[in-house]
RNA sequence: GCGCCCUUAGCUCAGCUGGAUAGAGCAACGGAUUUCUAAUCCGUAGGUCACAGGUUCGAAUCCUGUAGGGCGUACCA
C-alpha cells in the first residue's frame, strides 16, 4: 500500500464515523501531495466537499475528522486555512517506508493491472521509406506506454503495425519497373527506395494517368500479382532491415510485427460482413460505411456540416477500382486482437491528425460488438523552426538516423570534454548511450498532446531538464558505492535527520504513488516531472549531506538513501527505454 | 462554412477530473570546487496564466463568447 492510500484509509474511517453514509455519493475523499511543503506533505480538502453536501461549516467539520482521524504516528494532522486538513509525516515514518522500500523489488508500485490485456499500436512507420523525426514520438511514446503496462502487471502486447500494404506501394512498383537501380539497391537500398518513392510522388503529381497507373499497381498487388508481389517482397526485407537497425538502437523491440499486409486476405469478409449487417453501403462505386444515427450530428463522426446543411461523411471500406485502405484494414485489425489476444483495451499511439479517423473506426468497430477499450492515445505535431508542420511528403523533413547521430555527436564533445573515462572506445559507448537518451527524453518529459517544436539544440542539449542531468546523478551515487571499496549491511532500520534526507525520502516514496497514474491519460511526462523532482533532491542531497565522510548509522541511514535513489532512477529511466551508465 | 486542438516568464515547456503565495530548464546576473564526479549546487531577477463574462467559499484548470494560431473535413495514411 502507498502512502497515500494510506493515508486516505484513515481519512475515510474518520469521515464515515461521523458523516452518514448517503452524505458521501459523489464525494472522493482524496488525498494528494501538498501543492507547497509549508502546508505538510498531503493535503485533503474532503472537509470542504463534504460541508458544501451537508451545508456545514468545513472547519468544524474538518475539526470533527481530525479528532476521529487515528494517524497512528504516520504523521501529524492540522487543519488550516478554510478546511484543509494537512498531513505532515513524521521523519521516522519516512525512514522507514525508505527502508521497506530497500526491501521491495517493486520500489514501491502495486500492480494494478493484473488479469487485462493491453495492445500498444505504435511508430508503424511506412515500409519503403526511412523514418524521419516526425515518427519519433509514437515510436518513444508507445514504447514507453508498454515497457509501464508491463511493469504494472498488465499483459502487455505491443504491436508495430506497419505500413506495408498501401499507396506507396503502388508507387513504389510503378517506379520500380521502370527507373530500379539494382547496384544502387545493394549498396544503400533506403535510399534508392526512397529515390523511386519521390520519383512516382513527383510522376504522378505532375500527371493524373500515371496515378492511376500506380493505383492499378496497388491493385494489382492486393489481388496477388506475381511480379508485382516479388518486388514487395524484395522492398519490405530491404527496409525491415534498415528499420531494425533503428529499432535497436533506440532500444525499442516489439512483441509482434503485423503490417497491413498481414490482414489482406481477411478484407473482402470484413467488407461483405459490413455489407450484410447494414452498416456499409455502395456509394459512388465505393462501399461506404454512414452514420449510425444514435449521436447528436455534432459530435457524429460520420456526418458534416458544409454550407449549413449536415450532410453524410462516410468512412472508405473499398474503394472504387476494388482497393481496400487502411479503414479496413483497420476494422480486421481490431477483430484480430480482440479474438486471438483477447485484448482488453487497445492503445493507438498515432498523430492527433488522424483523430477523426479514429473516431469513426472506433464508432463502427462498437456497432460491431467490439468489446474492447479503443483509446486513440493522440500526440502533437512536431513542428520546423518557423512554427509550421513538418511536411510529411515535403522530402526535407531531417531523418531519424541524422537526429540521432548528431545527438550523439553532441554528447561524444561533451564526452571528451568532461568525463573521467580514458578509452576511447568507452567514451564512444558513452556517447551513444548519453545522445540517444537525451533524445528520448526530451520527447518524454513534453505532454503528449502539445505541438513539438523540432530544434536540434534542444534534442541534444545535456545540461538542466535531461536525461544526462537524471543519468549523472545515478553516476554520483555509484561512484560513492566504489570508493566504499566494502559491500556495505543496508538492512534494518534507518535514521534521517537532516532535511536534505528527509526530502529525498519523501521523493523516493512517491515512485509508488506515480507509476500508477502514468497510465490514467497515458501521460509518461509525468514520471519524467516526477524523476527530475527525485534527481534534484538527490543533487541537493548530495551537497548538503556527505556520505563517506559520515560514520556509523549515520552512514548506513545514508548509503541506503542512496542506494534506493540509484534503484528508483534506474527504474524510472528504464520505463522510458533509457539505461543508466557506471561512470560518465 | 463545420468540427477538433492550442494560447502560462525573454525562449522552451510543466502544472488542467477546481484548492492555499502559478513552477522548472535555458538565457541573464551574483556566489560555491585542494570535493563522495561542477553534465552539479545555492541565490537574484523575470507573470494581467491571450481577452471578456459566468459558475463557485475558491478558477491557469469548468462553462459561454471574442481575438490569434494549428489541424481535419470520401476514395492518402
Amino acid at each position: 500500500m502507498t502512502l497515500v492510500s494510506d493515508l486516505e484509509t484513515r481519512l475515510q474511517d474518520a469521515v464515515k464515523a461521523i458523516v452518514p453514509a448517503d452524505a458521501l455519493d459523489g464525494v472522493t475523499l482524496s488525498v494528494k501531495a501538498a501543492a507547497d511543503l509549508r502546508f505538510g506533505d498531503y493535503q485533503s480538502n474532503a472537509a470542504m466537499m463534504l460541508a458544501k453536501k451537508a451545508k456545514m461549516n468545513p472547519r468544524q467539520l474538518a475539526e470533527q475528522i481530525v479528532e476521529k482521524l487515528d494517524s497512528d504516528g504516520v504523521c501529524d494532522v492540522s487543519i488550516a486555512g478554510p478546511g484543509f486538513i494537512n498531513f505532515t509525516i513524521t521523519a521516522e515514518t519516512y525512514s522507514r517506508l525508505a527502508a521497506d522500500l530497500l526491501n521491495d523489488e517493486r520500489l514501491g508500485v502495486p500492480e494494478t493491472g493484473e488479469g487485462h490485456t493491453l495492445v500498444v499500436d505504435f511508430s508503424a512507420p511506412n515500409v519503403a521509406k526511412p523514418m524521419h523525426v516526425g515518427h519519433i514520438r509514437s515510436t518513444i511514446i508507445g514504447d514507453s506506454l508498454g515497457r509501464i503496462g508491463r511493469f504494472l502487471g498488465y499483459t502487455v502486447k505491443t504491436d508495430n503495425h506497419v505500413g506495408d500494404w498501401g499507396t506507396q506501394f503502388g508507387m513504389v512498383i510503378w517506379a520500380w519497373k521502370r527507373e530500379v537501380n539494382e547496384e544502387a539497391l545493394t549498396a544503400d537500398p533506403l535510399t534508392e527506395l526512397l529515390r523511386l518513392y519521390r520519383l512516382a510522388n513527383d510522376a504522378k503529381k505532375a500527371d493524373e494517368a500515371i496515378a492511376d497507373e500506380c493505383r492499378q499497381e496497388l491493385v494489382k498487388l492486393q489481388a496477388g500479382d506475381e511480379e508485382n508481389t516479388a518486388i514487395w517482397n524484395r522492398c519490405v526485407e530491404f527496409s525491415k532491415n534498415g528499420l531494425g537497425d533503428i529499432y535497436d538502437r533506440l532500444d525499442v523491440s516489439f512483441d509482434h510485427w503485423l503490417g497491413e499486409s498481414f490482414y489482406n486476405d481477411r478484407l473482402a469478409a470484413v467488407v461483405e460482413s459490413l455489407e450484410a449487417a447494414g452498416h456499409a453501403r455502395d456509394s459512388d462505386g465505393a462501399v461506404c460505411v454512414f452514420s449510425g444515427g444514435e449521436l447528436d450530428q455534432k459530435k457524429d463522426p460520420f456526418k458534416i456540416n458544409r454550407d449549413g446543411e449536415w450532410e453524410d461523411n462516410p468512412m472508405i471500406v473499398r474503394k472504387r477500382d476494388g482497393g481496400y485502405n487502411y479503414a479496413t484494414t483497420d476494422i480486421a485489425t481490431i477483430d484480430f486482437r480482440e479474438q486471438e489476444w483477447n485484448a482488453d483495451t487497445i492503445l493507438y499511439v498515432v498523430d492527433q491528425r488522424q483523430s477523426l479517423h479514429f473516431n469513426q473506426l472506433f464508432d463502427i468497430a462498437k456497432r460491431r460488438g467490439c468489446q474492447a477499450d479503443l483509446v486513440h492515445v493522440a500526440f502533437g505535431t512536431i513542428l520546423g523552426a518557423d512554427g509550421t508542420p513538418l511536411k510529411t511528403r515535403s522530402g526535407d523533413l531531417p531523418q531519424l538516423t541524422d537526429v540521432l547521430n548528431d545527438a550523439v555527436t553532441v554528447a561524444r564533445k561533451n564526452v571528451e570534454e568532461r568525463s573521467r573515462i580514458e578509452s576511447n572506445e568507452e567514451k564512444d559507448k558513452l556517447a551513444e548511450l548519453i545522445g540517444i537518451s537525451a533524445v528520448k527524453f526530451t520527447e518524454l518529459s513534453h505532454h503528449r498532446l502539445s505541438d513539438y517544436s523540432f530544434s536540434l539544440e534542444k534534442m541534444v542539449a545535456m545540461e538542466g531538464d535531461t536525461a544526462p542531468y537524471l543519468q549523472y546523478s545515478y553516476v554520483r551515487i555509484r561512484s560513492i558505492f566504489r570508493k566504499l571499496e566494502t559491500t556495505p549491511d543496508l538492512s534494518g532500520s534507518l535514521t534521517l535527520t537532516e532535511p536534505a534526507e528527509i526530502h529525498l525520502a519523501r521523493m523516493a516514496v512517491r515512485f509508488g504513488e506515480i507509476v500508477p497514474t502514468l497510465l490514467d491519460d497515458y501521460r509518461p511526462n509525468l514520471l519524467a516531472n516526477y524523476l527530475l523532482e527525485l534527481a534534484r533532491a538527490f543533487h541537493s542531497y548530495f551537497e548538503a549531506c556527505p556520505v563517506l565522510k559520515s560514520e556509523g548509522d549515520v552512514q548506513k541511514s545514508r548509503l541506503a538513501l542512496c542506494e534506493l535513489t540509484g534503484q528508483i532512477l534506474e527504474k524510472g529511466l528504464g520505463l522510458f527505454g533509457i539505461s543508466v551508465p557506471e561512470q560518465m
